[in-house]
DNA sequence: TTGCTCCTCACGTCACGTGAGGTGGC
DNA sequence: TTGCTCCTCACGTCACGTGAGGTGGC
């Protein structure tokens, strides 16, 4: 009945001894109370809140430790995880039902993750864990074939990691890069968009250069904090145009 | 003629004759079945359904007119107006009862609409109405002055028509530019990214350039549908890569 | 002591989705 | 006739939001 599922056993962080949960490698001290959180996540993800929070360990997606009075502490590796939660919803449109299996699946390893814990930074503190895909694990993910992931990745629609792998980003591309190819725009194509997200990369790098110069851990958070908040921006200005130029093409 | 009058007339279910509602100068003549209004918003607007065109009925956005049998029958006044409300949700992400208190004051002609029908296009079909603001309702809108709105028409990030009115897309971007403004970045800036997004729209041109060249309403519709699709994509790729970008630069 | 943060629990809400059971149209 | 579209109505669901009423922390 079992199979082999011994070592993929499910865990729960509550003292059974297991394979420790997702994201490894990420410090799990719980130190922050449920407003740092809010503060550290707001930047990037305007609509995360209070009861948010709460909904989303009522719903078993996370799990942060209580102080003897009841209040939630949260560690770096719980906001790691929350990042995930609140990235999946809004690239991917998932309903939190799936990216609970997901997270699940990260927590056994049966879904791929980082191969390990990437070298720590000059502060030792940014690091993120986002799930990594083999080119056969992208290729499910997205109905692609291995030639046009192949086909991508040489025109720098996509680029996979030094040890191959490829993150969430790519499977979103790949995706996308697929309905295109269904209106005949290939790979090629693509090449000189390329260029002008480059341009809006060149713009939010400018910005926060000020910030990213100094040496004190905080000032390279904001500096991360403003980097979000303006790529976000410049985005939607970009969807903007795009979309009232469309309009103009109609008319 | 009187027969059209007749079909332009603003007819309540419940008979009281009032002001002709928004949009005006496009055809009231109810000869689409519900399906036929799906198959029309489903390539801008992915997310529309069955159901949720009954929900927005119900909740008094639209008011399709019945055959005897019961039947729905929308008009091209009706699909524009549906159009309406679908890009407010998706770009503005207000809720159906904002929505419809704007949608009262096109009706009632409190909020400025277009100040007449446009000339009608070559197969006189692919009318849009969407409304106008003047530079005072632009500002109140965003909250913006007079001044920055200049600065931003003269360095090409918004446009105004050729009467001096705004469209709602304005209304988006002047939202935006006044929020990067807050981190320091000028007007002047955002040239360079107004070129990338150009840049988008070429290759949406090219794509549909086959069916824009044919003369039939249909292959012109089929144009509008296509571009809407390909933009869509060409703008997810452009944030997602961004996104990327930024996620980049905090490791 | 005084604000302030945080807690639980119950209930409300928004925007739909899902059948069941039935009629209409070509 | 057959399949298909469309109808209403009731109920379910998803992802939270909103107090009420109370405790904890500096």
């Amino acid at each position: 009945m079992s199979g082999a599922s011994n070592a993929a056993r499910a865990v729960r962080p509550d003292g059974a001894p297991g394979p420790e949960p997702w994201p490894q490698g990420i410090s799990r001290r719980a130190s922050m109370r449920i407003s740092d959180v809010l503060g550290d996540l707001r930047p990037e993800f305007p609509g995360v809140s209070h009861s948010k929070l709460r909904f989303l360990e009522e719903q078993g997606l996370i799990e942060p430790v209580r102080t003897t009075s009841g209040y939630r502490q949260y560690s770096p590796a719980d906001v790691e995880r929350l990042r995930y939660v609140l990235t999946q919803q809004r690239d991917s449109y998932l309903p939190l039902k799936v990216i609970k299996e997901r997270l699940v699946e990260l927590d056994s390893g049966i879904l791929d993750a980082a191969p390990g814990p990437r070298p720590a930074t000059a502060d030792g503190e940014r690091e993120t864990a986002q799930e990594r895909y083999t080119l056969e694990a992208l290729c499910a993910a997205t109905g692609a074939d291995p030639a046009m992931v192949s086909g991508l990745v040489e025109a720098g629609v996509v680029a996979p990691t030094s040890s191959g792998r490829y993150d969430a980003f790519a499977v979103e591309l790949v995706t996308v890069a697929a309905a295109l190819a269904e209106h005949g725009i290939q790979a090629r194509h693509l090449r000189s968009l390329r260029t002008a997200s480059d341009r809006h990369l060149g713009l939010v790098q400018q910005v926060v250069a000020p910030w990213r110069g100094q040496q004190s851990p905080s000032s390279r958070a904001h500096a991360a904090t403003v980097a979000a908040e303006v790529g976000e921006l410049c985005a939607r200005l970009h969807t903007t145009w795009v979309r009232q130029g469309i309009a103009d093409i109609g008319s």
